[in-house]
DNA sequence: TCTGGGGTCCTCACTCTC
DNA sequence: TCTGGAGAGTGAGGACCC
């Protein structure tokens, strides 16, 4: 806790589609929802025109285009989002070395280890000029919360929200928080919420008058103790500039589930090798491999191996998440499968394991080279495809809403929809005015995917 | 048409070793 | 030799966050 208002905290404002808006004129000032748009996708960001017919993140897209069914839904576009975020977290990185990425649109910044505020007022003129900086750089708006701790700075910018900036002065924190739902504090989601609830607790300050101690006894030792200082106001977290990553991961959901075991097992190796693409690229290896299976019925179910020594060798992944996959029961079907490695290194011991697993193959003989066989014949292409994933193009081409195009006529556009044979383009870029929509024939040599263009022009 | 993807942290149970 | 406790390591699951 500090005596000045020196963590900031950026969030930017409803960030995924206001980056779409910025980027396709035609959808400024109305509903935009970002998410996947399969059977089973979610709402990743709502646009505030849209969050105004309750659409919200984390809402399954059905009930979404119930609610909102005239707005424009569109897929996430994250290395365009990624390239608006490194502009962000530079300009805060001129604010202060200690900067904290929460995600690609949220921040905590360390004022006081910038030396650029030593007060509040200094603080409050540092958070405004960086809203003005973001805005010229990116053409987007963020909010800004200044406090004396990171949890008080988070609720401040929340409070700041959509476009604005709260400063809230060291001292009144109980004073603000005591009247707050408990679920205002970090780690008091839906079942904490209820669990409190049913004790009898609805606000902050139910939390702190209730006593550490019986805190602990509902929630446990580390979120009882934790949850009560909160309650004070109390937040002594620093500002961390670098994380190592812990674990890696990736999954998949189908939009129908899987019951076919050979179709499964397919499924977890081409996962594992994803994984494992993604594990060298980080530059890491790891020791436990971890399977996810999320079941028919929306259970989950995890099962994990810790090997002798850290891998990056796909085999031995593949083979890992392979005999995990043999402990589980899939019959009902299977919604969602994962593979993930933890207990990371920045070393490996791949040419032992692989070894010693490739002996082992061998010394088992015949029938379990039949099973690797059959498994890895099915898996081939979908290896390749994920090695080389921008090459995985199906006969007839494929164009995804939202994404950006060019026609060698009509210029840059983004795909507005497409189907039975026709895809159709709206042809603006950002900072034009809204532009005209025109139908093209899905296999148009005309039209190519196009790059994303920059939302604020340069110079 | 109910519920994504990529993470982190915590708790609890169990086993093994000392 | 038996027993119990402490502590570490592992595995599984839950909750939470963006």
């Amino acid at each position: 806790m500090r005596a000045a208002p020196t963590i900031l905290h950026l969030d930017m404002d409803a960030f995924f589609a206001a980056a779409e808006q910025a980027a396709k004129p035609s959808l400024r000032g109305k509903p935009v929802v970002v998410g996947g748009l399969g059977p089973r996708g979610v709402v990743a960001t709502a646009s505030y025109e849209a969050r105004r017919f309750g659409v919200h993140s984390a809402m399954p897209m059905g009930q979404a285009r119930r609610l909102a069914p005239n707005a424009a839904y569109l897929v996430p576009r994250f290395a365009f989002y990624r390239s608006i975020s490194e502009q962000v977290m530079e300009l805060l990185g001129r604010l202060s070395p200690l900067v904290e990425p929460l995600s690609l649109d949220e921040a905590f910044v360390d004022l006081e280890a910038g030396g650029v505020a030593e007060d509040g007022a200094g603080a409050r003129a540092a958070g405004e000029r960086l809203r003005v900086d973001i805005l010229a750089t990116t053409g987007l708006t963020g909010s800004v919360g200044l406090a004396g701790s990171k949890m008080i700075a988070k609720i401040a910018s929340e409070e700041a929200k959509p476009d604005g900036l709260v400063l809230i002065e060291p001292g009144t924190e109980r004073e603000l928080l005591g009247p707050r739902s408990v679920r205002i504090l970090p780690g008091v989601g839906p079942a904490t919420g209820e669990h409190l609830r049913r004790a009898g607790m609805t606000t902050v300050s139910d939390l702190a008058e209730a006593g550490e101690d019986e805190l602990v006894r509902l929630l446990g030792r580390a979120h009882g103790v934790s949850l009560y200082l909160m309650a004070q106001g109390y937040d002594d977290r620093p500002v961390v500039a670098e994380r190592d990553a812990k674990s890696v991961s990736v999954e998949d959901t189908f939009d129908v589930d899987l019951h076919d075991r050979v179709r499964i097992r397919v499924e977890v190796e081409r996962l594992a090798e994803r994984c494992v693409g993604r594990l060298r690229a980080s530059g890491h290896s790891g020791r436990t491999i971890v399977l996810k299976v999320r079941r028919f019925d929306f259970s989950t179910l995890t099962r994990s191996e810790t090997l002798r020594g850290p891998t990056d060798d796909p085999g031995v992944v593949r083979e890992a998440a392979g005999r995990l996959l043999e402990a589980v029961d899939t019959t009902g079907g299977v919604r969602l499968l994962g593979v993930g490695v933890s207990g990371l290194a920045d070393y490996t011991q791949e040419d032992l394991f692989a070894q010693a697993t490739r002996a082992e193959a061998e010394a088992a003989g015949g029938a379990a080279e039949a099973v690797a066989g059959a498994a890895g014949d099915a898996a081939a292409p979908a290896a390749e495809a994920a090695a080389e994933p921008e090459a995985d193009q199906p006969a007839e081409r494929h164009w995804t809403p939202g994404h950006d195009v060019r026609h060698a006529v009509y210029g840059a556009g983004w795909v507005q929809g497409s189907g039975i044979g026709r895809v159709t383009v709206r042809f603006e870029e950002p900072g034009s005015e809204p532009g005209r929509v025109r139908t093209f024939s899905v296999d148009d040599p005309d039209l190519v995917p196009g790059e994303a263009l920059p939302l604020v022009g340069e110079g």
